[in-house]
RNA sequence: GCCCGGGUAGGCAAACUGGCAAAGCCAGCGCCCUUAAAAGGCGCUGCUCGCAAGAGCUCUGCGGGUUCGAGUCCCGCCCCGGGUACCA
């Protein structure tokens, strides 16, 4: 090996596998529960937990994961150097589709496939040197962590909040199964591209509608990006209105609305349904519209939901032959089923007010009812027909507008009468105010193989009854046959289906639908703290040490679910006193994407993928992951480009060089006191990255100006090969030590070259403040706001100096003339303006 | 439609708090080293004038405004990207 070694020359394959060895035998980063070192005097350490979203095992890590494991693990170092006991875990959300589809096609079973591929991530993640505690290592599929999956879902059910009902989901009728909604691309099949239908049918929900507010309100507590608050908050969807309950005299039925304007109840004219709504065929039967209505209503829910729901198209519906009351007008008004009505939002039903919404106004145009306006800006008075009012803006009710034609209530503001009959409606027993959400209970159940059983059995005698603890986990039977037919492939393990009653011994099938995979990966952050616990999830005190995350990062794919249901989960968590706060996540990090060549997302239909394999294998893992941090802003997408990276390369190489060159020529490292000339500047300069660097990292996650700086120092030494030995080994030792948290290796390499020492085990440099502002300084000298010349001035000069200097340079001289000078700015240390006329 | 991002040299970008616009990387051009190539190094790279030193001018999507001073703040618009939408 040595033989092959060319003097001079950076290989980094070398000196990287020198590292990762030495990291893997000594375990360097590996944390233990108990905080603060053993010894006299020993401060507990502070904690640092950083987490990147588990990855799905699928083939190889592609470029993306290089991003995120970089960039978290250039946080974790950091941390680390800073005096923090940093967790930094990995492992694999093993479960999921794509590996049992694979099964179909190629017949290599999931669990084979999947650990395969673990095997190649978990390489390549040794490979990256990517600094993780692998005893902590995770795998969703295994039974001793899906154990503890099922435990939570049976805790769940003892509460409450994991519950069975029926419901309307989504159907292939080709692949004879349900779908998950994230696998419905436009209304058709992700697989084979069929048209996705809606079908009734017995599903398992956690209900995280119970969690809406919480959910809501404690966006407050943590530190997101805001964008990602906004999602979510929208996902929530929380409404304020109120409940206002139509009766249908006939058939002496009161049928509640949800309205976010009671303030225009007067204006309802008429009163529509969905078309799944369960009375719609009572209401029609034995009136002229009954036929009518049952073409309709067949048609409405077989149509495809993207079609359905297109504002653009022209409002449909039928009469339904009924009427109900206006609870304050107690005039009849009729009643429409009509598409336009959602089943799942509100009560399935609605009071339509056509001069005050734009979709009820399209369609009273389309059926020529009435439009009757009863708000309108404060001191406009109309007759009340309002057809021209009614193009107006459909705004939310403000105080700048008042009531109109709505009998006790008018001349009120929009506000206050809302809020007037509210209370009214109350009073008459007739309504009251109400809160509606967008957010849905999470449907959990998949009628899938590669997933995680529920722990549910179906007694003959007992009816749904759980699993009981000491017997979990129920594990997931080897099978032969994976293709859907109907039914979940599980149904087809008779021995594992038949089992005994946890309640009585008598006969019970096993539930055979698995969970969601957004399940195992709602409560994976908490195992990693106590991964290796056989006789518990998690021990709560040892939850208390390392939670919350105080660093997570992952791309914004995940802003909604993941991110939604692993909050819900720890919010129930802590209902229960399994754990002790709120938040899973203080601070959320949400990467850019790696772009093709081409500039658009890598897709291999686009040929425009680019692997890390033959990048780290060309360059070595240090300039990959110094690359896809220098690329540009960590937020935000950019292109790879096949150039760009051989620049960072070149950075390196030339790092190590001058660690070469320096390295034969034996001496101390620290900076040297009271350097002059050169020396003085590259001692500045160092520190000056120093600073740089750390606020860089500290402060806003500026990866790529953190990088140029240091970049610059380098070049700053290699420019001056005769500046004095020591200046040099401490520039060059700085850059090493700056460098490490994205390049480790090179930058275990040229300290150690260096200094003898591990650069891990080193404090952050602190900069030198006596070096970090020079006696001179250049001062930029204005007139008008442009720059006429610029010179030196001593740092801290008063600003009778700066403004005697600046009068004095021959280029404000030569614009001030003998104009007259109105006004003098100066700017301490920086500028001087003058203002002339 | 609504809610977020974003628009700066040939490309990616920097300028964090209103104070020298363009650090760093790439690409391009010229040169050094070399028998040659690779690797490495040096210099130039908004416009005009000038042999040069230098001088002048322009400039952050467009149009206004505030300010001694605006890429940055305010108002109006254009373009690109993402999220979301019959949610009553």
């Amino acid at each position: 090996m040595t033989e092959d070694r060319r003097p001079g020359r950076y290989e980094p394959e070398l000196i990287e596998a020198k590292w990762q060895e030495l990291w893997a035998r000594e375990r360097t980063w590996e944390v233990s529960n108990e905080p603060g070192e053993p010894g006299p005097g020993a401060i507990p350490a502070e904690k640092s937990y950083v987490l990147e979203m588990l990855p799905y095992p699928s083939g190889e890590p592609h470029i993306g994961h290089l991003k995120n494991y970089a960039l978290g693990d250039a946080i974790a170092h950091f941390h680390r150097r800073i005096g923090q006991s940093v967790l930094h875990p990995m492992g694999y959300d093993a479960f999921g589709l794509p590996a049992e589809n694979n099964a179909i096609k190629t017949g290599v079973a999931p669990r084979e496939a999947t650990e395969r591929s673990i095997a190649a991530y978990r390489h390549w993640f040794h490979r990256w040197g990517i600094s993780i505690d692998w005893s902590r290592e995770i795998a969703t599929h295994e039974p001793s962590y899906y154990r503890w999956t099922q435990w939570i879902f049976l805790k769940l059910f003892e509460r409450g909040l994991a519950y069975r009902k029926e419901a309307a989901v989504k159907w292939c009728p080709h692949d004879q199964t349900v779908l998950a909604n994230e696998q419905v691309i436009d209304g058709h099949c992700e697989r084979c591209g069929a048209l996705v239908e809606a079908r009734q049918l017995e599903q398992w929900f956690f209900r995280i509608t119970d969690y809406a507010d919480r959910l809501l309100d404690d966006l407050e507590l943590i530190d997101w990006p805001e964008y990602v608050k906004a999602m979510q908050r929208n996902w929530i969807g929380r409404s304020e209105g109120a409940e206002v309950i139509f009766r249908c005299e006939e058939l002496e039925i009161d049928y509640p609305v949800f309205t976010t304007r009671p303030d225009t109840l007067f204006g309802a004219t008429f009163f529509v349904m969905a078309p799944e709504h369960p009375d719609v065929f009572k209401l029609a039967a034995g009136t002229a519209h009954e036929r009518e209505v049952h073409e309709y209503v067949n048609h409405a829910v077989t149509e495809s939901s993207d079609l359905r729901g297109d504002a653009e198209k022209q409002k449909t519906g039928v009469a339904l032959g009924r009427t109900v009351t206006n609870p304050v007008t107690g005039g009849q008004i009729p009643m429409f089923v009509a598409d336009y009505v959602l089943m799942e939002y509100g009560t399935g039903a609605i009071m339509a007010v056509p001069a005050h919404d734009q979709r009820d106004f399209e369609f009273a145009q389309a059926f020529s009812l009435p439009i009757r306006q009863v708000v309108a800006p404060v001191g406009q008075q109309t007759d009340g027909a309002g057809s021209a009012a009614a193009t107006e803006a459909f705004v939310a009710h403000s105080e700048d507008e008042q009531l109109i034609n709505s009998g006790q209530f008018s001349g009120m503001n929009a506000v206050e009468g809302s809020r007037a009959i509210v209370d009214w409606l109350d009073r008459e027993g007739r309504g009251h105010a109400s809160v509606s959400y967008k957010l849905r209970d999470w449907l959990v159940s998949r009628q899938r193989y590669w997933g995680c059983p529920i722990p549910i059995l179906y007694c003959e005698r007992c009816g749904i009854v759980p699993e009981s603890e000491d017997r979990l986990p129920v594990e997931l039977p080897d099978i032969e046959d994976y293709q859907p037919k109907g039914h979940a492939p599980l149904a087809g393990a008779q021995d594992w289906v038949n089992a005994r009653c946890p309640q009585c011994g008598g006969r019970a099938r096993r539930e055979t639908d698995t969970m969601d995979t957004f399940v195992d990966s709602s409560w994976y952050f908490l195992r990693y703290c106590d991964a290796r616990n056989d006789r518990a999830a998690w021990d709560r005190r040892v939850l208390r040490r390392w939670m919350p995350v105080d660093q997570y990062i992952g791309g914004v794919e995940h802003a909604i679910l993941h991110l939604m249901y692993s909050r819900f989960f720890v919010k129930a968590l802590a209902d229960m006193e399994l754990l002790d706060f709120q938040e899973p996540f203080q601070a959320l990090f949400t990467q850019g994407m790696i772009l093709g060549p081409d500039g658009y997302k890598m897709s291999s239909s686009r040929g425009n993928v680019v692997l890390p394999r033959p990048i780290v294998d060309r360059f070595g893992a240090d300039a990959a992951r110094t690359y896809v941090l220098f690329i540009g802003p960590a937020d935000q997408d950019a292109a790879w480009s096949d150039t760009a990276i051989e620049g960072v390369h070149r950075f390196l190489s030339r790092l190590w060089r001058l660690g070469d060159q320096l390295a034969g020529e034996p001496g101390p490292a620290e900076q040297p006191g009271d350097p002059t000339g050169v020396d003085e500047a590259l001692v500045r300069k160092a520190n000056w990255a120093i600073e740089k660097v750390t606020g860089d990292l500290a402060e806003r996650f500026a990866f790529n100006t953190a990088i140029a700086a240091v970049m610059e120092l380098v070049n700053e030494v290699h420019r001056h090969p005769g500046a004095g030995l020591p200046a040099r080994r401490f520039a060059t030792a700085t850059a090493a030590s700056l460098v490490f948290p994205f390049a480790p290796h090179l930058g275990s390499e040229v300290f150690e070259l260096l200094t003898g020492r591990r650069v891990w085990e080193e404090p952050w440099p602190v900069a030198d403040p006596a070096m970090l502002q020079a006696d001179t300084f250049e001062l930029v000298l204005q007139v008008n706001g442009k720059v006429r010349d610029r010179v030196s001035a001593p740092t801290g000069a008063s600003r009778d100096e700066l403004e005697r200097l600046a009068l004095a340079a021959r280029g404000v001289r030569s614009h001030v003339d003998d104009r007259e000078v109105t006004k003098i700015v100066v700017v301490p240390d920086r500028l001087v303006n003058i203002v002339v006329r």
